[in-house]
DNA sequence: CTGTTGACGCTCT
DNA sequence: TAGAGCGCCAACA
């Protein structure tokens, strides 16, 4: 029995899939969160702990059909808009990620 | 134990 | 197509 507690453990699943994600591809919450058996909110509050090198490609990780939430566009948003766009992804004016059944990646 | 909050998602209008 | 509201679940004070 690990010392860890489940948010850890899920954090690691986490950050195993997000690492995982390829280059020029996106997901969601949701979609991470269905496929480790946890709810969007579990993952958002993960990534929301996440600490700076934790995860190289947090800004992979987007809303629900590829939204960014507008709830980290105070700061977070818009360094992850930037990171999205150096990796060839582009994002609408509306905080949506552009043709993102095209970048939707999923996990597996 | 109770109340509040949130890097979310879905449905209705 | 866009906007607003409600619900779910777990962490935190």
């Amino acid at each position: 029995m690990p010392t860890s507690t489940a948010f850890d453990r899920l954090k690691a699943k986490v950050l195993a899939v997000v690492a995982a994600i390829p280059e020029g591809r996106v997901t969601t919450y949701g979609t991470i969160g269905r496929h480790l058996g946890a709810t969007a909110r579990q993952v958002a509050r993960v990534m929301s702990s996440l600490e700076v090198g934790e995860c190289e490609n947090w800004f992979r990780v987007v809303g629900a059909n590829g939204v960014i939430s507008t709830t980290k566009l105070g700061s977070v948003g818009r360094r992850q808009i930037a990171s999205l766009k150096a990796d060839g992804i582009a994002v609408t004016a509306r905080n949506r990620v552009e043709a993102f059944h095209a970048v939707g990646w999923s996990p597996g």
